[in-house]
DNA sequence: AGAACTCATTACTTTTGCTAACAGTATCTC
DNA sequence: GAGATACTGTTAGCAAAAGTAATGAGTTCT
């Protein structure tokens, strides 16, 4: 218990666990604090990218998506439908769900966001080498997965 | 805006920001939910932790190291130690400075956390490949790093 | 047709972090 | 050495964000 390595902690699965976990905890606590559009929340943010991604999803798929209990998403999505960044369809079929998609606003505030993200961690990003950088990429990649199984 | 792939969203460095924000803030919220013993919060969780791997640290020492506000820290050291998973003595040398430590039982909880920690990720961390462990393990590193600096 | 389930919402609570203001202590400056 | 200044930890009050429970509308199963 008294100093062990980082190498040490993460040999086996749990000790990884942990060690990410806190990792991970700490740099979204950092992230809400820096967040460049700071009128947009962590999970707005996520809304508005995952729809750039996939289109059409109805408030239910977003929630599962993001890892958040229906009336969260019911909040993200109002904020940003009262924000017009965001609007709702009636379900084709089913006429207790809705679709929700990007307006135009939304596209163009995605695009913006990507452009003009000279933000915190973009800066933070520019300090690492190339090597760490593919590092990360590759571990977004897993983490979204992690989060999503 | 149709349906970029992760590559494509992540060649350039704010695309890799984006990307890295949206899963780090999902699965911290994975993790929140999921988290072994419900009754700690991410926050304290990770406060025994790091005082597991460093020793006896200040509060604002350790509101430095989390990225919390001071009176953020005050909260988490005063539940902890209402559970008596942490103990302060005064600092020898400055009476406005208090050290805080891990009890025996603090101790005990961090080794049988470790020890039973087949919860929700370590599981999760199974399923993935050797490979991508690494690079899990290597990307903690840098993630942690990157909310340091 | 009725029971059981699903989707989105509302109402309420909890968690968690923040800023501002403070009391006590240390340090700097004259 | 005395007073100004700065730092440490705490309290108080507030705000953001997410959770649970309960509800109304709509769908599916039997």
């Amino acid at each position: 218990m008294k100093h062990p390595t980082v190498s040490q902690q993460t040999r086996t699965d749990a000790g990884l666990a942990a060690v990410l976990r806190v990792a991970v905890g700490r740099l979204a606590r950092r992230l809400r604090a820096q967040r460049p559009d700071a009128s947009l929340s962590l999970g707005q943010t996520a809304v508005l990218f995952t729809l750039a991604r996939h289109g059409q999803m109805t408030p239910r798929a977003l929630a599962d998506h993001e890892k958040v209990q229906p009336p969260s998403m019911t909040r993200i999505i109002a904020a940003l439908e009262e924000r017009e960044l965001v609007h709702r369809t009636k379900h084709p079929d089913d006429r207790r769900q809705q679709l929700v998609e990007l307006t135009e606003e939304g596209i163009r505030l995605v695009r913006a966001d990507r452009r003009r993200r000279e933000a915190w961690l973009t800066q933070r990003l520019g300090e690492l080498t190339p090597d760490e950088k593919a590092t990360l990429r590759k571990a977004a990649e897993i983490l979204d997965r992690l989060s999503q199984s």
